[in-house]
DNA sequence: TAACATCGATCGATGGAACCGATTTAGAGA
DNA sequence: TCTCTAAATCGGTTCCATCGATCGATGTTA
């Protein structure tokens, strides 16, 4: 039984005269013939009566031919959601996405939904390290994250850009106007980061241990916007990468130091299969400057 | 696109290797390799990533997947459907059954197989889990198993019959004597049970913990016969079905509360052909009073 | 790191199947 | 009885599913 065999039957059936449904199949009446009575060897019973010169539809002929549509509509399904999915009419992407990417990350995110509307996207905001771990377990297509110091062997890298971290202020503040401040001055100034659990700041403890600096840390917040409006009172201030801020009443004063630069990366599984949505998605995001 | 092609590709896709796919499929691993690739060039894309020695299925290929067994499926039921009209004495049918069913399933399962004599059947005993997960792939007709709180859309559900949970115990103990037992007393027992594996249990240790009860659990034992070896001792004691218990050494005592019934059901595929042999199975099942 | 085992891709050969045109067979209508 | 028409059948051709052998790549073992 293949589908060929079950076209040829469907015609016959549609239109119960073998001469002219081969001429609709582009057959022979003679390969039609044969190909129709091979099937009814095949199942082993008949699939039209033949009445003279007549051919009609057996009960069985009438049974069969609904599983014989239902099989070949099933497949030319298959056929057109891949055709979609060429199109890019089809598809689901899950990105994760570190919490200091969301603004530039939106940006690109809406250029692709803008472009292509059935892509359904998932978002996943969280650490890097969190979301390392979910890549791992092929709960992201691709996670969006800075660069750690070591790379896996099993994982792809693709930069995206570099981000300078900066001392967040108040824009009424004193030091609004600075071009730039070092990492000792910003060590003495009351200090409202963000959970430590972000690489962000993990990374910048670090700093300050290496230079014996000790950082006058008064709170720890788990939200961007929070902090924000604790650096808005002008009392405190804080520590970010610049993609992350974009409010009007703040300014970033970049920190001096060669590793004061972090590497953004598309980060993904070697061997996992690349979709074509997510080609397009890394496209659009190294493309533009996001 | 062909059948035959549709096969090939469901067979390597579940077994992720080309070389043990053909071997399955009695087919060299070049005719395999061919046909896969005659499919994607038709469909116009990859099915399968090679990455070195090793494939995997691509997002078409996945999604694609479904469609090829449900066109596969739909053939198959039809020709399911011409066997069963050519005669309904042949044929076979595959029953999955929850171990707790053996009894009253043998009652069944000779009736039925001494007034239909040329029908083969194969009876398969496992857990509800495991017998639903097969019943999925098309291995059985049906499955006889409890009721679980989610029915699931794409499955039929027939109530076959009710049957209470009982403390097993043996006749020659002192509890023996009684026609009710509560789930504290029954906590306060030296308990040996089947495997946490099936289901009855399952839903035993939920029961324990919600009234915030500590069973006495000594043994878990995936055998029923070697159970009621273990409760003829007269030491221990063990819950099961009411439907489970035929041993003339032992008794069951019914355990009070209203939670304490449980509902046997047929499971079956919503979407499947029901063969005419299997009908008759489900009448005689409801019919008579297994 | 060198030898080996294993997997998928590819090649050339072959048998069988799909297909065709021509012919035969057999109802239906005159 | 003759004619028309539609399905079946026959013989020949083309095509393709299949195979075994081999290649190249990759992972494994000594």
């Amino acid at each position: 039984m293949e589908l060929r065999q079950l076209k040829y039957f469907i015609k016959a059936k549609e239109l119960l005269n073998f001469t002219d449904a081969a001429k609709a199949l582009n057959i022979s009446q003679s390969t039609l013939s044969q190909q129709i009575k091979q099937l009814e060897e095949e199942l082993d019973i008949l699939l039209f009566n033949r009445i003279g010169k007549r051919i009609i539809l057996t009960e069985a002929g009438e049974m069969f031919s609904e599983y014989a549509l239902q099989s070949i509509n099933k497949a030319n399904q298959g056929l057109l959601l891949l055709k979609d999915l060429n199109n890019l009419n089809t598809g689901k992407i899950t990105i994760g996405v570190i919490y200091s990417m969301r603004i530039p990350f939106a940006k690109a995110l809406i250029q692709f939904a803008r472009r292509y509307p059935n892509i359904k996207i998932q978002v996943v905001f969280g650490t890097t390290k969190d979301l390392l771990e979910k890549l791992e377990l092929h709960h992201f297509d691709f996670v969006l994250s800075f660069y750690e110091r070591t790379k896996q062997p099993h994982l792809k890298y693709q930069t995206l850009l570099s981000s300078n971290m900066v001392l967040v202020t108040a824009k009424k503040s004193s030091l609004a106007g600075k071009t730039s401040i070092s990492l000792k001055q910003v060590a003495e100034l009351p200090l409202a980061l963000p959970f430590s659990g972000y690489s962000t700041i993990q990374f910048f403890v670090e700093s300050f241990s290496q230079k014996k600096l000790n950082p006058n840390i008064c709170m720890e917040i788990n939200d961007i916007p929070t902090l924000f409006e604790i650096v808005k009172t002008g009392h405190w201030h804080t520590i970010l990468s610049e993609t992350s801020v974009n409010d009007p009443h703040v300014v970033g004063i970049p920190i001096e130091g060669k590793n004061m630069r972090r590497t953004i990366m598309i980060i993904s599984l070697r061997e996992a299969y690349e979709k074509k949505a997510v080609k397009k998605f890394y496209e659009l995001m190294t493309g533009i400057q996001i």
